[in-house]
DNA sequence: TTAAACATAGACCGATCGGTCAAAGAAAAG
DNA sequence: CTTTTCTTTGACCGATCGGTCTATGTTTAA
């Protein structure tokens, strides 16, 4: 028995290299053959690896989401005031959608590209949102039990709301040239979550 | 001197079509051969009437966009509450991007599509932001003048995170089955709203 | 009726699309 | 060594891409 060569290239680093023109370019407007060339291999390997195109695809969004959600979980997460740490967060959102080359959220960039009539991709997209709102809704619901949040607040619906806010500040982020419209987006989001 | 016979077909019309296919599939993954057979005109016509696929693409933008600003502007102006209307417009947008077929905002859909280094493109979709902030913005600001907001509530934060609360909104409807989260999103706007 | 000015349908263009495949090379097992 | 199993390169496939152009009406003015 033989177990031939090992593969050239690591895997993980070149579907890193395809997440990113994909997040840059979108899905349909990135050809195969740019692909190969951002990710260094040949198209033969491309293929073994990854499937096809959209499998390629679906790979980096996991990629992706899985590494979003961890981080906004982590952040979230922090000890101290579960407020102060959505404060931060949002502040360090504003900042990254603020960056002149902003590339918004990958996940938005591709909601726009896919709708329910792909159910294999709207699931992968709502898994995404539902991730995020969980990390927000946790946290959400600490800060009301340490009563900075009103008793009544119904924290489900702010935390679908920080969710969605997300998604828009992404968005807007990819074609304003500008700090100002994330900064106010940002500052009138928080304005809201003063203590009861 | 001559003029020839007329065009047989409704160039608005068929801009109409156009509009409607780039709204659900994307500027990339729609194609020419797409566009006439939806538009039902011959390929000339289209190259004569409206240049090529990304000026179409664009009058398509701004055909969408005069639409929606538009109607927004008259929906925040009506007579009565102007926080009123924002909610009502509010909870109209919550309705239709709970529908199963949602397709967002043409607008958003973009904004994902193309980013600041497409400098005609990212323009025409600053200037839809810019549009429907500034209907907000002159809704909260006289809502803050009759009193039904904080005498120091920054408006112009305001009417942005409205802005891009909307966008999020959109974004997401494209791949939610179920009303439950764009509900929850408008929930949680209009919360914030309470008469101080 | 003729000629000029338009619109139409659709053949056609090179380029690129996503995807496959055959030939060559390299590493491990015997 | 040879053989086997894997990877790599890059040629190649039919299909489709965006865009052009010719040939054929069709309408109006002279």
């Amino acid at each position: 028995m033989s177990r031939g060569p090992d593969k050239q290239f690591d895997p993980d680093e070149a579907l890193e290299k395809a997440m990113q023109l994909f997040w840059a370019k979108g899905y349909a407007a990135t050809g195969v053959a740019e692909l190969q060339k951002q990710m260094g291999i040949g198209r033969k390997s491309l293929y073994d690896t990854f499937g096809n195109k959209r499998q390629l695809f679906i790979k980096a969004l996991q990629l992706y989401s899985d590494s979003v959600v961890r981080q906004i979980f982590s952040d979230l997460n922090k000890e101290g005031s579960p407020l102060g740490n959505v404060r931060r967060l949002m502040r360090t959102l504003q900042e990254c959608h603020s960056m002149p080359e902003s590339m918004g959220c990958l996940l938005g960039v591709s909601m726009a590209q896919f709708r329910t009539n792909d159910a294999e991709m709207a699931g992968v997209l709502r898994r995404h949102i539902k991730g995020v709102e969980e990390a927000f809704y946790k946290t959400f619901k600490r800060a009301r039990d340490v009563g900075e949040l009103d008793r009544d607040t119904n924290v489900r619906d702010l935390a679908r709301l920080y969710m969605g806010i997300g998604q828009g500040l992404a968005l807007i982020g990819r074609v304003q040239d500008a700090p100002a419209v994330p900064r106010s987006i940002v500052n009138a989001a928080l304005a809201t979550l003063k203590t009861a």
